[in-house]
DNA sequence: ATTTTAGTGTGATAAATATCACCCAATATA
DNA sequence: TATATTGGGTGATATTTATCACACTAAAAT
């Protein structure tokens, strides 16, 4: 189980009541790296607080194509799922674990109640939407005005600051996040290599741009 | 000035002392059809509460470009102004007037303040950045999977549900809010135009799809 | 009434991206 | 070791969107 003191260290900002309900009705959930965790359309019912591991939020697609948005990283938490009425919110996004995970989960039930008792919670919550809404800027930012040769650049900075500079995807990964096909990721990242932005093997690459 | 009783039918939800603080605090400002009220970059130095008409959000490009993402009505309030910190925070979007508006504007000092003090300023808080937030998903939505022409209709139904079915806006403005050019938004138009979904006008058209 | 300007129509062409077809090589599996 | 599977390379072609060029016309300005 999780203790105070973990809490502590990934949600620094809280008041001393708020980990306390939270180790009282949270649920300390795992999950393995690759699992869904939220489709979209789906029914609401808890909020996910990461603890371990990283999270990929999706736009989906109703023909099944996929673009990636952001990361969700320890200390963090789904926007999505922090409701703030009980009315059955559905999922306009999709959630995947990219490595096995552990995170919290805390029934909607209590989102309303501990917006009224805990002014961190609160905080906490403004402070995640904030955040995320400027995610969701710069992915417009991406898509609306960037071609793809950039989007990809952006893409694997992305990935470069969270996991380092090699790059465990395939192409075919890639073409999937980004919601094209995998001869254009293979062309272009191609083009990167001849510029010696990278250094490509099977399976992964290595971006050593500067 | 501002009579407490429109500010209640504006913003049902608040408590009664919010009422009085934002009549203490809060400047009544006007700006005409057209007005940039926000630029990409610049610092924010106040909130801004829509009291009447009707303002339009873009993300904005670095080269001129621009991307219209959602309206701003009467009771709505720019997400991107409601900062929780002083540390100059900069905008990342572009905001203009479309009609002449009314807006209230209350320093960010208050916005901490205000959350301490007043509940229903939070949950007004959380509910704008939600609605917002999930406003720019279905722009992301727009952008990632569809088609200009798809793109384009939508777009439309957009304008149509705001100001009703004469949609009086040039093709040019059209391409500039969604970052295209001015043929492709003729071309598009002549389609609907010949689908019969659309009565063409010179300076506007008539939407009278089924 | 004439000129200017803004809004629109449209062909030609270019660029970006998507799709299809098929190949080869590395790795996993039988 | 043989075979199947997955990842990747690449030409050909189609589609979508962008860009250029220019013509036409309604409305506005002179």
């Amino acid at each position: 189980m999780l203790s105070k003191e973990t809490l502590t260290k990934l949600f620094p900002d809280w008041e001393d009541g708020l980990y306390d309900a939270i180790l009282n009705e949270a649920e300390l959930k795992e999950a393995k790296a690759g699992t869904t965790l939220l489709k979209m359309g789906q029914n609401i019912k808890s909020a996910m607080l990461v603890v371990e591991g990283t999270i990929k939020l999706y736009q989906e697609d109703e023909t099944g194509g996929e673009y990636f948005m952001y990361h969700l990283n320890p200390g963090e938490a789904c926007a999505v799922t922090l409701v703030c009425n009980y009315h059955h919110e559905q999922s306009q996004v999709l959630a995947k674990a990219v490595t096995d995970i552990q995170y919290l989960s805390i029934p909607i039930a209590f989102m309303e109640k501990w917006l009224n008792e805990f002014k961190s919670w609160h905080y906490f919550v403004i402070k995640t939407y904030r955040s995320r809404y400027e995610e969701l800027l710069k992915t417009i930012h991406e898509i609306a005005f960037k071609n793809m040769d950039e989007r990809l650049e952006f893409y694997i900075l992305k990935y470069v600051k969270q996991f380092g500079s090699i790059v465990n995807l395939t192409h075919q990964d890639i073409a999937n996040d980004l919601n094209t096909s995998r001869e254009v990721i293979s062309r272009l990242l191609k083009k990167m290599e001849h510029n010696g932005w990278i250094v490509m093997n099977r399976n992964s690459f290595d971006w050593i741009k500067k």
